[in-house]
RNA sequence: GGAGAGAUGGCUGAGCGGUUGAAAGCACCGGUCUUGAAAACCGGCAAAGGGGCAACUCUUUCCUGGGUUCGAAUCCCAGUCUCUCCGCCA
């Protein structure tokens, strides 16, 4: 979310930066509301000072005057609160500004390439898809989930449910003892606030899952990435600037209704409706986003260099990147029955973008209080990972050589085979 | 599910109708003292919003939302959350 007073003092900048992300913002409308707004807050507190006075000066002839007052500041009140909302409606679903870094662009066909890197395996066969190797070692079953469950769920069994585990288990253990992240286990559930926070709201709740506590309770919903929760930790907080930056990993299911989907990558585990991932927050001081996320950015490749397995590392354009985003970061891996890059991972900044919605501050040098920075990537999302290790590390007869780095999470398995 | 207790600034914690934006302590920052540090002493230290180039100033805020009152952190009502005891339970 944007800040309304940094917004007013140079309107035209805050307008062109939005430009770069096409979209359609009702500019005049927010200037006017804004303007009105205030107009009003001026009028309700010389009202509110007048009232004050009286009372303090406890005149008793003056106390039918102060009724009165009473009675337009509350009438004032009303008209400020719904200018206020409709103020609101637009500010809370403007996305946050590009980075100057960001390529100007429509989709992802705009997207940039940074780096390259790993070999891309060469089969002497036609390499099959996940889903079919999956399927073949009995250790994918989509039917299955289909009958408990609907689409976009999937049973992993037996060796690729230990492998499953083991990514789990690796990537944590990286970037707890290698990269300095402090690991949590957070609730699944997060409140409508706090899906706020971090943006997922209001703007995006066709993408959610709501959980029904009971009747008339808050509303609850199922996290679509542990940033969520995990970026809200520091939320309605001042931070204590000793304690940044603030570095979280956890490894949790993801729940997301991927309502604008249909008929997208319908075969196989690429998009579900539940899947594993490990995610990486920072909070940082506002002026160290962009280190913040090359480190980050590093943290994820650096696992995916681990794991031996061919990827390319993309700066998104304007019109790509997420609502809450200022720079974003791809991780796409090879996938080599597609025979073209796939995201694994997503690294962000968002500037003070979440932290403004979050209310989430720490005072700087100057002893000011402001909004501090925050940052989000996966390291990386596990389903994904499984699906590169079947189908890049596959043999011709169907078989699975485990990454080298995994064994010892494995009990020093080696491949996985048909029973 | 049943019975109680509570929610105040970064933290602990007083206040229980008007000079309380809020005592005191801790933490933090500055200073005196000291070779340096500690201790001691002195001073400073909430946030949000509005106005102003600025110095500054005004309004709001003691869980949330209503109500009583000229005036509410303080009284009344509703809700949320937390804690304790009992029951149930991974």
């Amino acid at each position: 979310m944007h800040n309304l007073k940094e917004i007013r003092k140079d309107f035209d900048t805050f307008k062109k930066a939005l430009k770069k992300r096409n979209i359609d913002i009702d500019f005049s409308k927010l200037e006017k509301l804004d303007y009105q707004n205030r107009e009003l807050i001026q009028k309700k507190e010389n009202l509110e000072k007048e009232k004050k006075d009286i009372s303090k000066s406890k005149d008793k002839s003056l106390f039918e005057k102060s009724k009165k007052i009473s009675i337009e500041i509350e009438k004032l009140s009303e008209e400020q609160k719904t200018i206020k909302s409709e103020l609101d409606k637009i500010l809370f679903n403007i996305p946050n500004i590009p980075h100057p870094d960001v390529p100007i662009g429509i989709d992802e066909n705009n997207n940039i390439e940074v780096s390259k890197a790993g070999k891309i395996p060469t089969f002497d066969f036609k390499p099959k898809t996940h889903y079919e190797l999956g399927e073949n070692l009995k250790m994918l079953d989509f039917d299955l989930a289909t009958k408990t469950s609907g689409s976009r769920f999937v049973f992993v069994k037996d060796k690729l449910a230990l492998l499953e585990r083991a990514l789990s288990n690796f990537m944590l253990d990286t970037h707890i003892l290698k990269n300095g992240y402090k690991e949590i286990s957070p609730p699944l559930l997060a409140s409508t606030d706090t899906m706020f926070g971090t943006g997922q709201l209001p703007k995006f709740e066709n993408d959610q899952f709501e959980i029904k506590l009971e009747e008339g309770s808050d509303r609850k919903f199922l996290i679509p990435t542990a940033e969520v929760i995990l970026t809200n930790i520091v939320k309605d907080k001042i931070i204590d600037k000793k304690d940044l930056p603030m570095r979280f990993v956890a490894s949790t299911p993801c729940f997301r209704k991927e309502a604008g989907s249909y008929g997208k990558d319908t075969k196989g585990m690429i998009r579900q409706h539940q899947f594993y991932k490990v995610e990486m927050v920072s909070i940082v001081e506002q002026n160290k986003c962009n280190d913040e996320l090359e480190r980050m950015t590093n943290c994820a490749t650096n696992i995916l260099d681990l794991l031996e397995l061919p990827y390319r590392k993309v700066i998104l354009c304007s019109g790509d990147m997420g609502f809450s985003a200022e720079k974003t970061y791809d991780i796409e891996v090879w996938i080599p029955s597609e025979n073209r890059y796939r995201e694994i991972s997503s690294c962000s900044s968002c500037s003070t973008f979440q932290a403004v919605r979050m209310k989430s501050r720490y005072k700087n040098e100057k002893k000011e209080t402001v909004f501090a920075g925050t940052l989000n990537g996966s390291g990386l999302a596990i389903g994904r990972t499984l699906i590169a290790i079947l189908e890049n590390y596959q043999n011709k007869d169907g078989s699975i050589v485990i990454p080298k780095i995994l064994r010892p999470y494995m009990n020093n398995l080696e491949k996985i085979a048909i029973n």
